[in-house]
Parts: structure tokens; C-alpha cells; sequence
DNA sequence: GCTCCACAGGAACCCGAGGGGG
DNA sequence: CCCCCTCGGGTTCCTGTGGAGC
């Protein structure tokens, strides 16, 4: 007989350490909202505001302080009678150029039924009924496009957009834009001009430190997780190893939730360190699959080159013995091989997601090059592909040839 | 100390699939 | 119907690189 019973043993309130919990309190971004309150004071005051960047890796609280911030500005703002204050936000992570973060500012814009679709006309065209659109709503809009770096370098949008009342785009209406970037670098290859204007106010928020993390973890702790389900250090031991990967307050929070879920699973009464080491071992390899699942057909062929000279211990290995590989297995499962440059091209994206890992070798007469080698396991590696390459039997051969070599 | 290997990666272009709009 | 737009993935061509060996 089957039956689904309540398990309690760990969890209170699991939401708490979810990406979507708003908690009442934002802990250890003191400075960085008091700098940001500053720089959205325009606002209040009537003027035309400041144009914002904000920047910092994932999970330092960048979109939780904005969000909060946003919401507390417009609550604020309407207390006086003769401000107008709108705000927009979007997320631009699935938008990869100017023109689509146009379109989807449009589309944001007006009922549903009456959007446009993402492809075919001009981009002035877009921006025009962006334009159209910001002009009928008027007052003061602020603008809010988070990970706006996955735009790279097609920033026209970021010209147009602070410039727009100059240049009489927009004569009734004062639009500001908050630019979230992960990614500092994006800062630097910006165009000079749009560095200007957008990066007005530029606020960092640094990675947390271990002890912030702890606290963090702490007070979501008490809302989430049963009185004493947690063993002394664990709280500092998951900070320890976000503090030292990424300083995400993310990647502390989801580690203690799935630690807590392996803790529920084993039906142990408490999280122990143990369940951590094993969390953050799954979350690992979550993040490469995911990164697998995303590659084309060529990429993975390119992996299945590495995987294949792996299972024959010839790794690490050079891209050209990869190639030839590679090529091989384009014949086998009948699709024409790329070029060279291409299948470069894969191998260093491969490297960027962290599946493979390279070291550089410099050998002087005999020419510099990388030599690649898995960076994940073997197996899952080669499980994440099996479904999707008509490779079967060469994949079963892979496999049989890293059985006797031992290769895991 | 100069040369030069054999790769890494940038730049410019190409092509076909999405879709305008007169 | 024709010519316009963007975009992703591909090519082709090219320059930059650092130390072993002359």
C-alpha cells in the first residue's frame, strides 16, 4: 500500500531559501543601498534621474536590492502628488542584442494582442514605438534591465536610450535606466559614450565574505529549518565553500536547502556536514549537465572526441588529435565535420562551461598549444549525449574501451 | 639574439531561416 | 511579388604568441 506521509523532521519553511524569497530584511548591503538610495534621490526631488549601473557576480544581492529598492521608491513617491514614477523591469538574460531587449520593452508595453514579433523590422523602427510607448505613459520612467551584459557588444539601446529627451526622442517623458551586468568586464568594452551616460552612478557590490555568509544562511535558517536540525558547522561550512567559490549568497542558500533535502531523504534528524559535501558535489554536476544539455550537435561531437580519447587514456590531448577524432566520429554517425577553426571554436566553449579543462603548452620550436581533458567524470560525460547522437554502437565501444582501462 | 612552429582567437563575411511591409 | 530586417552558426583569412633550437 502506498501513502504519502508529512516530513517535518527538517524543514519549516522551505521557501526561505528559495531565488524567489523576498525576506524583510536585507542583510549585509547596507553600504551598497545606502549608495544606491542616493543615486535614485533625483527621482524624488522631480529631476530627471540619474542613469545607474550596478555590478557584481551572481547572487550578491544586486537584484534583491533593486527589486526592494524599486518597490520602496515608488511607495515613497506617491506620497507626492505631482510625481509620476513608473518602473520597468526586465530580465534581458534570454535577449542577445539591443533590438530584442527593444522588442520586449514594446511588447512589455502593450496589451497583449497588440505585440510585435522579434524579427524583421529595422531596429530604428523598434526603437521608434519603444518611443511611442514610453511617450504615452510620461512622468518619470525608470528602466530596470538585469544581466544586461548577455547584450555584449550590441549596446545601441544603451546609447539611444539615456540620450532619447536630448536628441527629442521624448519631450513629456524623463527615462532613467538601471543597468544590471554580472559581469565586470562588460563595463570596459562598452562604447566610451554609453559609458558616460550609463554609468552615471556606478555601484559594485563585492562577493560576500564567509562570516556575511553565515549570517545570511542564519537568519534564513531560522525562518526555513526546525529548531536544532542543524549541526554545529554546518552553517559555517557551507558559507566556507561559497565564500571560496563564488562569494553567491545563491550558492550558500542553495547548498543548505539541498543538504536538507538529502538530510530529509536519509531521514536523519539533523543536516551534517556530510550531507553538504554531498549537495555541493550534485550541484556541481547539475551545472555541467545543464551546460551539455545547451551544446549543438557539433559541440557535443567535440566532447564525444574528448570523452573517446579519454577512454583510451590518450588525454590530456591536443586539438588537432581531437579533431581527427572528431572527424571520425562526424563519418560514423554520417554528418559532415566542420572546419578546424570550428571545432576550436567548441572546444573554448567547452572550456568556459567548465566540461573541459585545458593546459597550455608551450613548446617553443614545436609551437604553443592547449592540450584538453575532461573536466567532469567520464561517465556523465558521456550519459549526458547518449539519447541524443545516432552513435549508439560507437558510444557502447567508448565505453567498453574506458571499462578496461579503468577510466571513471 | 633571431627565427619560426603550430597553435589561439579576432574580424569580416556568408547563408538560410525567421519575419516585416509596400 | 520583391526587397528589407535580424540572428545563429558556419566559413575564410589573418595576426599574435613565447621559448627551443639554430
Amino acid at each position: 500500500m502506498h501513502r504519502f506521509e508529512r516530513k517535518q523532521n527538517i524543514f519549516r519553511n522551505k521557501d526561505a531559501l528559495n531565488e524567489s524569497y523576498q525576506p524583510d530584511r536585507i542583510e549585509e548591503r547596507d553600504e551598497e543601498i545606502e549608495e544606491y538610495m542616493e543615486a535614485l534621490q533625483p527621482v524624488v526631488d522631480g529631476w530627471e534621474p540619474n542613469n545607474i549601473f550596478i555590478y557584481g557576480n551572481t547572487g550578491v544581492g544586486k537584484t534583491a536590492v533593486t527589486d526592494y529598492l524599486l518597490e520602496r521608491l515608488q511607495k515613497d513617491v506617491s506620497s507626492y502628488d505631482d510625481l509620476e514614477l513608473s518602473v520597468i523591469s526586465l530580465n534581458c538574460k534570454t535577449l542577445n542584442s539591443s533590438y530584442q531587449v527593444a522588442v520586449e520593452l514594446v511588447n512589455e508595453l502593450r496589451p497583449t494582442g497588440r505585440e510585435i514579433s522579434s524579427t524583421g523590422y529595422p531596429q530604428q523602427t523598434v526603437f521608434k514605438k519603444l518611443y511611442e510607448e514610453l511617450e504615452a505613459i510620461g512622468g518619470t520612467i525608470l528602466i530596470a534591465l538585469d544581466e544586461i551584459d548577455s547584450i555584449g557588444d550590441r549596446d545601441e539601446l544603451l546609447y539611444e536610450l539615456p540620450r532619447a529627451r536630448a536628441n527629442g526622442k521624448l519631450e513629456s517623458t524623463k527615462v532613467g535606466v538601471v543597468g544590471i551586468s554580472n559581469d565586470f568586464k562588460f563595463r570596459e568594452q562598452l562604447d566610451p559614450r554609453v559609458q558616460d551616460t550609463l554609468c552615471e552612478r556606478e555601484i559594485q557590490f563585492p562577493p560576500y565574505e564567509a562570516p556575511e555568509l553565515e549570517n545570511i544562511l542564519e537568519s534564513r535558517a531560522e525562518i526555513a529549518i526546525v529548531d536544532g536540525a542543524i549541526e554545529q558547522g554546518v552553517l559555517n561550512f557551507c558559507a566556507a565553500l561559497a565564500a571560496r567559490d563564488s562569494g553567491s549568497a545563491r550558492q550558500a542558500l542553495d547548498l543548505l536547502r539541498l543538504a536538507g533535502e538529502i538530510a530529509e531523504n536519509r531521514e536523519a534528524n539533523h543536516i551534517e556536514r556530510a550531507h553538504v559535501e554531498t549537495a555541493r558535489s550534485q550541484l556541481e554536476q547539475e551545472r555541467v549537465e545543464e551546460g551539455m544539455r545547451e551544446l549543438t550537435p557539433h559541440g557535443r561531437l567535440a566532447l564525444l572526441a574528448v570523452a573517446s580519447r579519454s577512454a583510451k587514456e590518450e588525454t590530456p590531448c591536443r586539438g588537432r588529435d581531437i579533431y581527427t577524432e572528431y572527424v571520425t566520429l562526424c563519418e560514423s554517425s554520417g554528418s559532415e565535420p566542420l572546419t578546424q577553426r570550428s571545432v576550436h571554436n567548441h572546444l573554448s566553449d567547452l572550456r568556459m562551461l567548465g566540461i573541459l579543462s585545458a593546459s597550455e603548452n608551450r613548446s617553443g620550436s614545436r609551437g604553443n598549444y592547449y592540450s584538453y581533458e575532461l573536466d567532469v567524470p567520464f561517465s556523465s560525460a558521456v550519459e549526458a549525449m547518449a539519447d541524443v547522437l545516432r552513435l549508439d554502437s560507437e558510444i557502447d565501444t567508448i565505453r567498453r574501451m574506458a571499462a578496461i582501462n579503468d577510466v571513471v
